[in-house]
DNA sequence: AATTTATTCTAAAACGTTTTCGTTTTTTAG
DNA sequence: CTAAAAAACGAAAACGTTTTAGAATAAATT
């Protein structure tokens, strides 16, 4: 491995010359500039991050930490997506992502606040995890740059998708489509939860529509087995709801599938709408309805504040950012209107 | 932010001796290591890993290297999977995990290899990538640790899916239901694809099973649109196959769309499969016949072995690893036995 | 008690950078 | 042509570790 001292020897000039030239500095001239990058090239030199993480105390390194709780993680489409814009983003400025090691069984584990110090990474995204949990809380509260996605922490970035906004176009949509008897079946309790929980509600109300107390049910996220139990329990209601909307797109299959095994069909029969805008919704019949969350934009803009933070702390004003999400019609939400004529 | 220099000071002994108390080293009582590893708790210190790595040379970094081409990458559920179980692996070893910037697009963008000898990885996984990228083949020659996935290369560990095995099982799984006109719509150019179709070819042969050249088709992996023509010339052809393979259970979908615009029924009236078995697939009706790949053990293997190979290179044997998938019969290949009758 | 041996500790160099401040060289002004 | 100012360069310290070689202390052997 050539290093600076080997560039400089072969340069005759000093390892401080060699290091300005190469950070293009403006008290070494441009014929140095030019001929120790020249050689530089020559000599297949490139820089160790380590010691210069060490010298500067900046990494250009970005971490991200999810806690994959059962299957979700990575492999959980709306995160996996999200971080794929996110990385696309910060690669363009140079940036490195790590995923930080979330992993608790370690023995001499430290906290995620300790091994984000430890790699020197200039900047935490956090996302798909428990907000509540006192490690994250104590991240958030240090002095590394932070942002949140899908939660809002005071005095921290935090970019969110606009679930009342989501919920209430798709309870708005399935009302102009003539339905009047809607179910809701939520995930479990999160801030994100919480947010279409009470759009749905106010928006219902404000469209004039009564929601019986059980017509509200609970499943967890991506659990096909949830909701396919929560579907039958509301097609057994003597007055069974007209419209089901569910807390995610892959728990509304598990839905369809309960549907289907009464003897029912989508959307003939029974409408339903889920959350999200998975890709293979799209590609399977029958489509289905649901709020297409903008991931690319969520990513890219946690990126890009996330390093404005980085790069101009005091500039850089703290606000949560919210990204509208887009109705996807499909075709599992079947206009009734003609019926009530 | 404490350093060794504070501990040692706050110790009463030198750097030194605060080191290798940490390291547990064998030359520092057993008194001092307590006394230095509790006033360590005390004042909350804990390393620096760039200063580590930059006097080790060692990073407990590992690096994962994957191109996203089109849509492809962190959401391409085949890799997601594995990456996830890859990371779970390696974080218990405690180990980070940093996806290598692979964006060409920034002006003074390094190789593959200079990025992973800049960040100092300790050794590198490649997957999901075009490895005839001459990049790619400099990182595989180089002397860092290397694993591929779904790759064989001369001299370096690979983990690779048994396709030959997965196509033998699902093409005889289909004729053991009575098929004999089977289709074959192949994904791209790679050495999966290659596996694939040359394991297709030898088990129709070797069951005695004639395959007419229009009978095999090329579209993208994930395309669903490619596979939805292929399937529209299949079905127009004037002796149609009777079951139609997928280069993947995403693409498959686009099939069955064709299919059933054409007013045909999975599986009654044509049988279809796919390969991967993704999760949804087990959630949705028809559940797709599928190869099941065992992403859990490839990217758990993949990690074990790169371990093994950075801290113990000598004693570490370089072959291939193959992962056998499963089977998952699913209902869209119907048994067409007792047509035969 | 003197020597050897084993144990525990420390000083100092090194890893590859960046940066401060001082020195030398060049340019400009008078 | 000299003096002052500006531009270009270099020496050395520092970042937080690990590691080597040796020093000091304690224990064991004659």
């Amino acid at each position: 491995m050539v290093s600076m001292k080997d560039l400089a020897a072969a340069c005759n000039v000093s390892i401080a010359t060699v290091s300005k030239a190469l950070n293009d500095q403006h008290d070494v001239s441009a014929k140095t500039k030019e001929m120790v990058r020249k050689k530089a090239k020559e000599l297949g030199y490139f820089p160790n991050s380590a010691a210069k993480a060490l010298k500067t105390n900046r990494s250009h390194n970005i971490g991200v930490l999810f806690v994959d709780e059962a299957q979700s993680g990575l492999t959980h489409d709306f995160f996996a997506n999200v971080l794929d814009s996110f990385k696309r983003t910060i690669e363009l400025r140079d940036y490195d992502l790590t995923l930080v090691n979330c992993s608790k069984t370690h023995s001499g584990s430290m906290t995620y606040l300790e091994r984000a110090r430890y790699r020197g990474l200039d900047g935490v995204a956090i996302a798909c995890i428990d907000f509540r949990d006192p490690e994250v809380i104590e991240l958030v509260d240090s002095s590394i740059p932070v942002v949140t996605i899908d939660y809002i922490f005071n005095n921290r970035i935090a970019v969110i998708s606009d679930n009342v906004k989501g919920m209430r176009d798709l309870v708005t949509y399935v009302y102009e489509m003539g339905h009047r008897k809607i179910a809701y079946i939520h995930g479990n309790d999160t801030s994100v939860t919480q947010a279409r929980i009470s759009s749905f509600y106010t928006t219902c109300t404000q469209l004039g529509i009564e929601v019986p107390e059980d017509y509200i049910k609970r499943a967890d996220y991506r659990d096909t087995e949830g909701t396919y139990h929560r579907t039958m329990e509301l097609l057994d209601l003597s007055d069974p709801p007209t419209c089901i909307l569910y807390p995610d797109d892959f728990a509304g299959f598990g839905g369809i599938n309960a549907i289907r095994e009464r003897g029912l069909r989508v959307p003939e029969d029974i409408s339903v709408a889920g959350y999200d805008g998975i890709r293979i919704g799209r590609h399977i019949e029958p489509k289905l309805t649901t709020i297409r969350q903008d991931t690319e934009s969520i990513g890219r803009q946690a990126a890009e504040n996330l390093i404005k933070l980085i790069e101009h702390p005091r500039s850089t004003i703290i606000r949560p950012i919210v990204v509208e999400g887009e109705l996807y019609k499909g075709s599992t939400v079947k206009d009734i209107n003609r019926i009530a004529e």
